[in-house]
DNA sequence: CGATAGATTGACCTCATTCAACAGGTGTGG
DNA sequence: CCACACCTGTTGAATGAGGTCAATCTATCG
């Protein structure tokens, strides 16, 4: 099992979790398991599904010509994505880690709900905001600031289980590794974060680091 | 004239222009006239109309708490802006040059259309595509690929009319006016560019440019 | 428990920022 | 219409943050 892009199902029979904002979605559905690195759609396919994470995370990207990945978003636990401007998908979907997904094909009737829109006005808006976090100057800003949305959506100030590599947070930022594990790295020196392992993260001044960032 | 936010208007009495994929919004219009800087909307107001550039060009922006200024988005002639995600606007909008902006306050008829959603999903993915460029690492890239978009969205490849100051593409790219004032003067140097006064650029070799970039 | 990918740290170097001076172009008022 | 003033843009030199290359450490999984 969580073997690659396999779309391995099993059947939940109690009521959907995560119903939130998007109530059309909250029919019991098969969930996709996917592994780490396993490709969810590729650019250029057709774009006839939504997926909502039901664990794990997503990291929706492109290619540069030089080869560098560019990530523009990731999707945690509860969150929808899949929507695209065209009939194609602009981007590539990969899960970051041993991730379910429900998915939702059925969408398409021509009718364009109140729940649709909603949906494409987030995912605008947190387009937006990602542009305003990757402007930013510094490193430490950065990171601060994907911290603090992180800990924000897994609804958690203090704790947060990262579900991305270095390299995926870097190429989200828009910066190294290196520069990224120095970031954490003043951050833990400086007593605003704790680090237990790489992808467990303990804000213990959310305010000092807030201030830092927002 | 073109006083500040003042919204002097003028009856066309000819056929719309620029109605593109936006039927609803060709209706004939008042025009509400614009100075360089004239407020728009601010952050915080209540989001009720659609805003439709005739001519000029708008600047879409948030403020950092430290003072400076993130441009998230321009739009230009032809093109249509003032969506939100919420009741109130989340960011700024400013004209960068003497505007004329056709305004339309009846959409929100609680009936979601096919157009809105379009232009919902269009800024979905004109927002991803700006984290795309902004995240580049080199000055000359984004540079490059600014005007590159620029040129496609005027429709003349080969000459541009550059509607804002070096500081508003600044802070589009997030960089300082000095950096981009030299990828400017690099591109020129390298033959790839000719510049007529600062904001008059003719593209001498598109191919060579778009390899920079794309 | 060992192998290996992921993460951290260090040294060096490139390139964007910063600070500063100067040039050019635009708009205004005489 | 011209001249002056100011705003915008350009160029230069010094500084510093982040990238690059490389070595070491460690956490996780088979």
């Amino acid at each position: 099992m969580f073997a690659g892009t396999h779309t391995q199902t099993h059947h939940r029979s109690g009521p959907a979790i995560n119903s939130g904002a998007v109530p059309f979605l909250s029919r019991v559905r098969p969930i996709s398991l996917f592994a780490p690195d396993g490709e969810i759609y590729a650019q250029g396919e057709t774009a006839d599904a939504l997926y909502r994470v039901e664990f794990g995370a997503v990291r929706v990207y492109r290619l540069h010509t030089d080869g560098r990945r560019q990530i523009v978003a990731f999707y945690l636990a509860g969150e929808t994505f899949g929507l695209e401007a065209g009939r194609t998908h602009s981007f590539f979907a990969e899960a970051t880690v041993h991730t379910g997904l429900a998915r939702f094909s059925s969408f398409a009737g021509e009718v364009v709900t109140q729940e649709l829109m909603t949906l494409a006005l987030q995912s605008m808006l947190h387009a937006q905001e990602h542009i305003l976090v990757v402007s930013r100057q510094s490193a430490i800003e950065k990171l601060g600031a994907f911290l603090l949305d992180v800990a924000e959506r897994q609804g958690d100030l203090e704790h947060i289980d990262l579900q991305m590599t270095r390299v995926d947070i870097g190429e989200y930022l828009g910066m190294t590794i290196e520069t990224v594990s120095r970031s954490f790295s003043k951050l833990r020196d400086e007593g605003i974060l704790r680090l237990h392992g790489a992808k467990s993260v303990e804000i213990l001044q959310p305010a000092k680091l807030a201030l830092l960032c927002k």
